[in-house]
DNA sequence: GCAAGGTC
């Protein structure tokens, strides 16, 4: 018997579809890495009976990066991002899914793909044959790989699909590997060049990461419009008539506003010396407001912003959550219309125990009506219920995206809301008034989606053909037109869409992006204020390259990306044309950026100007700026240059001590009171001066054989608790305090309490750590002999135990070397010790290493 | 430390 893999694009998709091929018959097992599912049954397959294996992916296998140094920033320039090699990588290693596919295709004689039904979907069906390659036979053979194409997730369609299978379509895979290639050079060379740029002349940039991307840029770009709209609007007087009548009520003006003074004098004139309005006619009609088209992502995200308060970016995590947890259906799709044969009835049936929707639920149910038809994209049903919950079962903000989700669904199945309009039409000097008042009918929907409810219940208009009313006041109002206010979040979200900019799973991730990088700020009722330097960037862009930041650059390259897909141009081509556009445009970008940089002058300061005097330069011998804000930084207005500093902590200024290679002025870095410190040199911290130091060490890193700061003189053995660091004495708080301090892990030994001084031997113990000596004052001393000065292990000397902080740990390493005393000089070379530290590498080694 | 796209 022949056995089919068939593959999906998440687990819970394999899943359902495997209950309706298998018409619920399928076994289920979890894979060996945990996050994915095999059904299985036997079934038909070509006329012959066969086994089938239904499994899935998560989302991509894997994702493109940069080969070896392109992934560092110091190592290459940005402008080789655009040419340099790249190449896959696990999109997530620990799924291990290349391993687990191939696990299961081991003695499969067919592969069908059933990735979503668009161009990442066909992407990944290549994946996918890639994984499985060594294990099927010919998997590139259309005789052995097809592709069930399905639009929808019901028992026809599938079954239909199942059918009619068809092949990949290996054109729309190789657009994405076009759209993944570009994405990544562009995004890294601008991202990488703006940051150190702009990095290394500023002080007080709210964000340690200037980044730009072919899509959060252009987001950026439409709060920064509505912003620039807002300042350069200049309000407008206008004057209107205002009419009140007997009874109380004020009439609408037909010209509802006239920008010219004068004119609406003349008006006002006229009407003012009138007594009496003439009713000329009456007329009602029945309006309606229409009940919501069934939910998808957008929706949910738009109104999870506008009307519960909630972005994007955490309403979807909450909706996952209840996904997940079986309360709503998948709720990533763009699908607004329900599935023909879906049971809404049963889904409303769910409700009508519910203390919260009951009442609601049941009168749907007797008067029920059907939804109204949206638009199919083929993916994922719309966004509905599950799950009947309780307020209690969640907390507050993931009960309100339920509450919405469930009342948004019985909205769709009730009545619209109904109300009439009646308006009277009056006459005063030939100026035409009116007077509108509107009468619920039917609340319809809006009595399970209370928010919408009608506002304006009014009691119906008194007036009736003919009518002569009794003018009490008439008016000359003087008033201006108001600026636009900043874009909503659910604004943006609209405007993302309809520019196709991100998809429904990227809109929140890109929104989040410009937050979070400090482009914009939440303000009152989710609205996008862009900041300082959210405004800077983008019209820094448009005084370089208005493309950049132009909605339309997506789309562009977008339809650049179709030509391959639709096999109409070949892949290379499109590909290295598009990549020579935005190399050309990356080097404009560079050759102006001072265009962007007067921009950045106006609104932060310099490094020169900002930070405090701290250390001296090795170059020039002057004092650097030592600026604070993240990321931290030294910099030599003399030398214009910046030196980045460890993350967190502080640096102070080391003693006035010098680096023997540089002479740049020592810092002592320090994470707080009890955690991490070392000693560094600022110059070698970032160009380290041997090849086995890597950047971003300190001297405690630092192989150099005769300073008194480095590795080699002050290392003591290797860490206890982690393989590839070693002890080094930390001596930047003696002699308050001293301590061992790992150069790799966070561990750390205090030692030796109140002693004067402390030093690392030339000698080694037999454990293989060096000796070390301490003095104490005399009356300080702690040795029961009274000498004030010793020499031994800090692990296996007896007469240091109590001076070592008690350190798990050491404790550990003390049961291993009950041994204590002097070095065992001249007893040869130390045996290897199981369980016991090795030495810190050795000196002569290191030495003769130098001088080659 | 970068992008955007899948999804867990």
């Amino acid at each position: 018997m022949k056995t089919v893999l068939m593959v999906a694009e998440k687990p819970s998709l394999a899943a359902s579809l495997a209950n309706i091929l298998s018409n619920g018959k399928a076994t289920s097992r979890k894979g060996f890495n945990g996050a994915c599912s095999v059904h299985e049954w036997v079934g038909t397959f070509r006329d012959s009976s066969a086994k089938f294996k239904f499994t899935s992916v998560c989302g991509h296998i894997s994702g493109l990066d940069f080969v070896g140094k392109f992934n560092s920033w110091d190592k290459c320039d940005p402008i080789d991002l655009f040419s340099c090699p790249t190449e896959k990588k696990d999109a997530t290693p620990k799924l291990k899914m290349p391993q687990f596919l191939a696990s299961e295709a081991k003695g499969c004689d067919y592969l069908v793909l059933w990735l979503d039904c668009d161009k990442e979907g066909e992407n990944i069906c290549f994946e996918v044959m890639d994984a499985v390659s060594s294990c099927i036979r010919n998997v590139r053979s259309t005789s052995v790989t097809f592709r069930a194409k399905f639009s929808a997730i019901t028992e026809k369609d599938i079954k239909n699909a199942m059918a009619t299978l068809q092949f990949p379509n290996e054109n729309e895979s190789r657009s994405v590997d076009a759209r993944q290639e570009l994405d990544l050079r562009i995004g890294c060379a601008f991202t990488r060049f703006q940051t150190k740029f702009f990095q290394g002349r500023y002080g007080d940039l709210d964000s340690s990461l200037i980044s730009f991307g072919p899509c959060q840029t252009p987001t950026l770009g439409f709060c920064v419009q509505r912003h620039d709209e807002i300042q350069q609007f200049k309000p407008e007087s206008f004057w209107y008539v205002q009419v009140t009548v007997d009874p109380e009520q004020k009439l609408e003006w037909q010209r509802v506003r006239i920008f010219e003074k004068e004119v609406a004098m003349i008006f006002y004139n006229m009407v003012k010396e009138q007594k009496e309005a003439i009713v000329e006619s009456v007329t009602s009609k029945d309006n309606f407001k229409s009940r919501p088209l069934a939910l998808n992502t957008v929706e949910l995200m738009r109104s999870a912003s506008s009307g519960l308060g909630i972005g994007p970016h955490v309403a979807m995590q909450i909706a996952e959550k209840l996904y997940t947890q079986g309360y709503i259906s998948y709720p990533r799709t763009e699908t607004t219309t329900y599935p023909t044969n879906f049971d809404l009835r049963g889904v409303l049936k769910l409700f009508e125990r519910s203390n919260e929707y009951g009442d609601e639920a049941k009168n749907v149910m007797n008067d029920f009506v059907q939804p109204k038809k949206g638009t199919d994209c083929g993916d994922h049903p719309p966004i509905t219920p599950m799950k009947m919950a309780n307020r209690s079962d969640f907390d507050g903000d993931t009960w309100r995206v339920y509450d919405y989700i469930v009342r948004h669904f019985i909205g769709t199945l009730s009545r619209d809301l109904k109300y009439k309009s009646t308006t009277a039409k009056f006459i005063i000097d030939g100026e035409i008034f009116t007077s509108t008042s509107n009468v619920l009918i039917d609340a319809g929907y809006t009595k399970v989606m209370t928010w919408q409810a009608f506002g304006k219940n009014e009691l119906s208009n008194p007036y009736n053909k003919g009518d002569r009313v009794l003018i009490k006041d008439v008016k000359l109002i003087e008033s201006q037109t108001g600026p636009p206010s900043y874009l909503t979040e659910s604004d943006l979200i609209s405007l993302m869409e309809k520019h196709g900019i991100g998809t429904d799973a990227s809109i929140p991730v890109h929104i989040n992006n410009i937050t979070q990088r400090n482009y914009v700020s939440v303000e009152a009722g989710r609205r996008l204020k862009p900041t300082t330097l959210g405004i800077v960037l983008v019209h820094g862009y448009q005084k370089i390259d208005p493309e950049l930041v132009l909605p339309t650059m997506r789309s562009a390259l977008e339809k650049q990306l179709n030509l391959i897909a639709h096999g109409t141009a070949d892949f290379r081509a499109v590909l290295k044309h598009a990549i020579e556009i935005f190399r050309l445009k990356f080097q404009y970008f560079v050759t102006n950026i001072t265009n962007m940089d007067s921009l950045f002058e106006v609104s932060f300061s310099s490094l020169a100007d900002s930070g405090k005097s701290h250390s001296r330069c090795g170059k020039c011998r002057r004092y650097m700026k030592y600026i604070q804000q993240k990321p931290a930084r030294l910099h030599c207005s003399h030398c214009d240059e910046t030196y980045s500093l460890p993350v967190g902590g502080i640096a102070r200024v080391y003693r006035e001590l010098k680096c023997p290679l540089d002479d740049f002025e020592l810092l002592a870095w320090s994470s707080g009171n009890k955690g991490r410190s070392f000693p560094f040199c600022p110059y070698c911290y970032n160009n380290p001066p041997f090849p086995d130091m890597t950047r971003a060490s300190g001297c405690n890193n630092c192989t150099h054989p005769t300073c008194q700061h480095s590795l080699t003189n002050l290392g003591v053995s290797s860490c206890i608790e982690c393989d590839k660091g070693v002890l080094v004495l930390d001596c930047t708080s003696s002699p308050k305090n001293w301590k061992l301090g790992c150069n790799s892990c966070d561990c750390i030994i205090n030692i030796f309490d109140d002693a004067l001084k402390v030093t690392v031997d030339e000698d080694t113990c037999e454990c293989g750590s060096q000796l070390v000596t301490v003095a104490y004052k005399q009356e300080k001393t702690p040795f029961a002999d009274g000498d004030d000065k010793k020499t031994g292990c800090i692990f296996c000397f007896n007469e240091f135990m109590p001076l070592i902080e008690k350190h798990k740990a050491v404790e550990n390493r003390r049961l291993n070397s009950s041994r204590g005393g002097r070095s065992s000089r001249g007893r040869g070379k130390g045996r290897p010790n199981r369980g016991r530290p090795k030495p810190p590498k050795d000196k002569m080694a290191q030495l003769a290493a130098y001088f080659v």
